[in-house]
DNA sequence: GGCTAAACGAGACGGTACGTCTAGTCTTACG
DNA sequence: CGTAAGACTAGACGTACCGTCTCGTTTAGCC
């Protein structure tokens, strides 16, 4: 038998309501300018309400990444045959991403975010790697699996992080550059 | 003929009491607990001395990365003979930098610095990736030049710096496979 | 006969543990630390249970000064047939009374109490002054009665609050001073 | 000579603005819901600015008063040539003031303030008392002096204020009554 | 050697946000 | 339907830093 308490239960209004609020402030400002008192304000709810049920606002925004609020569709990989050209692309969509407002890259302030926030780090690796990525790279060279892939996932998203982070620019032929060092294409042209 | 002012110039001693309190306090405490007001206080300083000669505090520490105070040795590599090996450790040792006080691992704090100045971003890549790495690099990859070359370095760095985000632990073996994934070891062994 | 309402009746028990706890905490931390919030806590006793009786925390405390919770013994006056020794005895007494934890002035808080609550003002001129005092000070003063002696028994109460909150030193010989400068003694010794 | 520490000075605007508000807002709206932000805001001055120079709203209220901000007019004593009736109408005028907004009383107010705040406790004494009221009170007393004088004192604003906090009503005879008990006139009428 | 001007330490300023606390209302499940 | 529990919106608390702006003091060159 559960010793069930008493009592309101959780506002689910409130909660939606404040993962929308965190994400259409964090699209529009960048992860610094995201503030529990911004997110509260925006979402109609008291500051209370928020840190009752997160730590941080990078706890925040892991919740609304996990439900697929952030980087929604951009999770999705190409498919055209060549597994090659669909993984730099999709690869080139990542770091090409924008926060609308001031031009601030949604990637570089998902990465803010990640180094803040334990949980935000966890999903930023996890989530965005989830299967389609891993299954495609392991057909990309030919059936490898288990630490060797992880390492070659791995690889392909940190260097695109890496590359945002530079605030170099980078275009589609250097994102092939990179599969093809991570995927081993048997002889890389030039 | 220079047009040359009178007047005091730059005081050397405060610009290194500086860069020296900002890098006692970064390895202290991490980037996000770095503050422009604590740096003053330590260094014996005016916040406006500070403000005249950097934007922000990400501009210090990134000049604090280009003149080695951080991640001084940590961009030795070291050198056995086997290539593998070597960059494995190196990576590995780039991974398991703590700073001193709270465990915050080093690596996220730089990230998070990087992620907030575009300096320090540029910085990050530049200097690490500096020279010996992508030497080697060449050399284990048979050669290999350009922006091939140039990918896989990113990829190795990258990933290293993914796997710190994600707060998981990772071994020297996973280390190893990384470097398989990049260099391209014909057969990995599992 | 009374056409009784049906359904469960106001619970004695909470509201002596509501009286209890507010008692208690006035006691140990004065009147402004003392809240709704931490007399629910305390007595074990939903907020609204308090809302739905007392509309504020000062009313609460009127109350218990009402049942002679607070201020019980202190306003017995002592009787050795010297009114003018005894009245300053028990001035001073007020006066003296502390509450146990920070040493806040237990009549300071009951000042701050009648200040914010209508019922707790109201209370704290009538409960006090109720008839010992008066009684004692119309023998004292030669059988005045009426307004007059109202204002007799409001001046010495008033001034030892008066001394209270200005947080100077009084000591007994104030206090008799203050007697005879209301009950009119002929001839006051300096 | 004077070690002076160099550094910007107290700005004396805004020391004005803060206490220009602080007068304002308690006027308008009472003592308890003063509040430090709403002086801030209204002063249109940073919080930290208040925190700086005072410890409490309490201390702010208390400056105030000593610059005769609050209070300013009514501690003059009219002089018609009879002290008693003199006396009663100065009296009569503090019980009667109210701040504008609600109704609440002023000199309730003030008495909340000074039981919260030591600084506001030692003026309320001081200031209200000064020279004016006790010169006058010692000539309507035949030349009385010392302690019993301030007792004569003590005892007729004492009693105003636990008249203001008991919320009854009181008039302009009542006020002569109380005059009359303290200065001890010989037949009280009735 | 006096003058000018910038760099310095110190720190006050108007602000924003923090994370905590309490107010008073509302919601749920129990008895 | 009164209750214990506690979630809700609202907003004040006092603190920490932000980046800017004085202050007076301390150096340089320059006349």
């Amino acid at each position: 038998m559960v010793l069930s308490r008493s009592g309101p239960v959780r506002s689910e209004a409130a909660h939606q309501a404040i993962l929308d609020a965190a994400v259409a402030l964090f699209a529009e400002r960048g992860y610094d300018h995201l503030t529990m008192e911004g997110i509260a304000r925006r979402a109609g709810v008291g500051k209370q309400t928020i840190y009752r049920w997160w730590p941080s606002k990078g706890d925040v925004l892991a919740e609304a990444i996990l439900e697929g609020r952030l980087l929604g569709r951009e999770r999705d990989l190409p498919d055209t045959g060549d597994a090659r050209r669909d993984l730099a692309t999709w690869l080139n969509g990542l770091f090409t991403l924008r926060a609308s407002a001031d031009g601030e890259g949604l990637l570089r302030s998902l990465v803010a975010a990640a180094a803040g926030s334990a949980e935000t780090g966890r999903r930023l690796r996890a989530e965005i790697l989830a299967a389609p990525l891993v299954e495609r790279l392991s057909t990309a060279m030919a059936g490898t699996t288990g630490p060797r892939l992880d390492a070659a996932a791995d690889a392909l998203l940190g260097a695109v992080i890496l590359r945002a982070l530079s605030r170099e620019e980078f275009d589609f032929d250097d994102m092939l550059h990179l599969v093809d060092a991570v995927i081993g294409t048997p002889t890389p042209r030039r």
